[in-house]
DNA sequence: GGTTGACACGAACATGTGTTCGTTCCTATA
DNA sequence: TATAGGAACGAACACATGTTCGTGTCAACC
C-alpha cells in the first residue's frame, strides 16, 4: 500500500483545516482553488483515492459530502448546561425544566461518556473540598440527572435535611437505614434516616480541568 | 417578540436531527421534503425568521450554508486518542509520536477543557485504586502531555525508581529535594530523591463516566 | 367591509456543484 | 526506446441548490 502523494495529503489537511472553520465541509471547487488545481477532476481523482484509503467518506451525488472518517464529528458529541454550582452548605439547583434552564456555560463530550446520549443531564461546577470523599475536587464539573429515587449503588447528590448538607456518594437502602458510601474505598459510609435524606440527582460524569 | 411559529419549531429540529445523522447541514429542499412543505421559498422566509432569532446563522449563495448557533460545532471539540493504561506497577506507556500512536478509542471534548487545543495530548484509562490520592478513580480517563520536565506546581505522572512505581502528584522542586504533593490536600506529601524520579508527562484533565 | 401583515405557494432563474470523458504528461520499468 | 500505469488537464454536461418575484390566503384590527 502506497504513500499518500503530497497533493493527497494536502487535500486531506485542508479539508481538516475548512472543518476546523466552518460547520460544513467543502465543495470540490473550494479544495481547487485553495490548493492551486487546475481541475476538479484532478481533485476527484486524489478524493478518489482518499476515500479507497478510508481517509474520508463521499455521499455521492450531492453538494458538500465529504466526510472525514478519522475526526469523529457532531454526532457523537452532547452539549450540557452547566447551570450553577454545586456546594455543601446548599441544596443544589436542580432545573425544573432543561430546555429553558439559563446556562452561561456549556460543556460538550463524546456521547459516550454520558448515558442515553446525555438527555436530560445538566451540569454543576464544584465549589469547595468538601466531596474530596467521592474523589471530587474543587473546580471539577459534575453531570446529573434530575431524579428523586435511585437504585441500590447508584452515585447520588443528596440534601441531608438534619446536617443541611449537600453530598455526593453510592446511595443503599438496608432495611431501614440508608447507607451512602463514599466513592474513595478507604473511606467509612455513613448510615441515616431515609426521612433525612432528599435524593437530586444522580451522578454520571465528572470532568476536571487541570490547567 | 412573539414565539416562534410550529413550522419554524419543526424547521430548527429538523436541522438539528439532521446534524445528528450526517456531516453536513441539510439543503432547503431537504427541509422542505421532510416536512412536507411546497415550495422552497417558505422555507427560505421561515429561516430568515429563525436568522433573524439568532438561533441560526446562514451562508448565503452557498449550498448548505446553515449553521445552528446554540448547538457549538466541531470547531470547539478536540479528539485525544486513548493509547493505553496508567497502573501504579508500571511506567505508562509514552508514545514517541502521537500522529501514529495506536489507539483503539478516542474522547473527545471541549477544547476549553484542555489546554493549547488538545495538541500533543494523549489519554490513558486509569486500572486500579492507587491514585485516589490524586482523587482519581479506577476507570477514570487522565489526559496528559508528554514531557520530562515542569514547573513547580504541576501536576505529573512521575515514574518512582526505587518503589517502582507511577504515581500522579503536584511537583516542586524544594532545594536538593523533590515534593510530590496529592491532589487531595486532607493528604501528605512524599519528599523524595530527584535521582528518583523521572517525570513521564503532565496532568492536563481527568474524565470519569460514572454509569 | 377594507386594510395590513404574516405566511404560504408556484414558477422561474441563476449559479453552485458534482460527474464524466477523452487526452496528455510524467515516471518507472523492461 | 517502448510500454504501462498513475496523475493531471480541460471541457462539457447534468443536476443540485439558492434566490427572487408575484400572487393568494388568512387572521386581526379598525
Amino acid at each position: 500500500m502506497k504513500e499518500l502523494s503530497r497533493r493527497q495529503r494536502a487535500i486531506l489537511e485542508f479539508i481538516e483545516r475548512f472543518l476546523d472553520e466552518n460547520d460544513y465541509p467543502p465543495t470540490i471547487r473550494d479544495i481547487q482553488r485553495e490548493l492551486g488545481i487546475s481541475s476538479t477532476s484532478v481533485v476527484d481523482y486524489n478524493l478518489k483515492v482518499l476515500e479507497a484509503r478510508n481517509l474520508i467518506r463521499r455521499n455521492r451525488n450531492i453538494s458538500r459530502g465529504i466526510e472525514l472518517v478519522g475526526r469523529g464529528s457532531r454526532r457523537n458529541i452532547v452539549t450540557i448546561p452547566v447551570i450553577g454550582q454545586i456546594a455543601a452548605g446548599a441544596p443544589i439547583p436542580v432545573p425544573e425544566d432543561l430546555e429553558t434552564a439559563e446556562a452561561d456555560e456549556t460543556i460538550e463530550l463524546s456521547a459516550d461518556l454520558v448515558p442515553d446520549s446525555g438527555r436530560g443531564l445538566f451540569a454543576l461546577r464544584v465549589k469547595g473540598h468538601s466531596m474530596v470523599d467521592a474523589l471530587i475536587n474543587d473546580g471539577d464539573i459534575v453531570l446529573l440527572r434530575k431524579q428523586e429515587t435511585c437504585e441500590n449503588g447508584d452515585t447520588v447528590a443528596v440534601w441531608l435535611k438534619d446536617q443541611k448538607e449537600t453530598t455526593l456518594k453510592k446511595f443503599y437502602h438496608e432495611g431501614n437505614r440508608i447507607r451512602l458510601q463514599p466513592a474513595n474505598v478507604t473511606m467509612e459510609p455513613i448510615y441515616t434516616d431515609p426521612e433525612n435524606v432528599e435524593i437530586q440527582g444522580k451522578l454520571v460524569t465528572v470532568v476536571r480541568a487541570i490547567s
